[in-house]
DNA sequence: AAAATAATGCAACAGTGTTGCAAACAGTAT
DNA sequence: ATACTGTTTGCAACACTGTTGCATTATTTT
């Protein structure tokens, strides 16, 4: 089953109702198959032999692919964005890890629930952004 | 008052070791006057007529104070550092609550107490970051 | 006042992401 | 199959935030 991901993003963009290109098959099928998520640099060098792809292209793939809600952007720290599939469980808003030393970043499975965030009188909350930083299993 | 920031900041200063320069005074003094987290550009501005600065000086005093644990930095999905003084309050770590559409960054009281973050076998919690977003009283 | 040490200004750089525009392409109609 | 239409792509130039190296200047100590 190596094209096993591959057939699932085509699947996938072809229900979202945009067009089928190879730059968008393979970085979807590139995230699906990663446990973490990672770089616009990564993807690169996943790219690389497969398919050759300008940077820009890339950036315009992903915001492309985010706004369809087929991955999502993981914000850190290091100004660098990150970006997984949304698997099932990752539709809805999540934690993030990421470990201090290798700058792996995972998926966590939920958020604190119904918390009183005490915001100032007149304040309206929308969106919760937590990451838990510490050191990943490898870098212990 | 009008001066009463600017002792407060050479007394912080004097306090921690340091030399005494008219940049580090200016800065801590401004970043003691705001309620709210800054960025460099917001420094920059509050800087003018009263000192002239290099960009670059204005950020190796800003990374000084914060060695120093006397501003803390706030990092932000915008790839934009801001700045805040460590009040008494904020001296532990906190949240912070971002602004959508005006941008303004304010620190939140605390972070939510002992949780079971789930993290996988083997992983070691550091510290947490989180910020809440949201619209300001302004911008409601 | 002189010496020692630390902070500053300047110029050049690095990294990440953005914009404008002409050429290539995918999906669709003929 | 071919032509058409609106999307997507590549390329070059750019914007923004933060860094580095090094000579000069300022602060503190002697
Ligand atoms: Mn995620
Ligand atoms: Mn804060
Ligand atoms: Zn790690
Ligand atoms: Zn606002």
């Amino acid at each position: 089953m190596p094209n096993t991901f591959r057939t699932t993003a085509e699947g996938m963009i072809h229900h979202s109702g945009g067009r089928m290109t190879s730059g968008r098959v393979n970085i979807l099928a590139i995230l699906l198959a990663e446990q973490q998520a990672i770089t616009h640099r990564e993807i690169e060098r996943h790219l690389l032999g497969k398919l050759q792809l300008d940077r820009v292209t890339l950036y315009r793939v992903l915001e492309w692919l985010a706004n369809k809600h087929l991955i999502h952007k993981v914000i850190s720290d290091d100004r660098v964005w990150r970006f997984h599939a949304n698997h099932k469980l990752h539709l809805q808003q999540h934690a993030h890890f990421k470990c201090t030393r290798c700058a792996r970043v995972i998926c966590l499975d939920d958020l604190p629930a119904g918390r009183d965030w005490s915001l100032p009188i007149g304040y309206q909350l929308q969106e919760i952004e937590l990451t838990v930083k510490g050191l990943c299993a490898e870098c212990v």
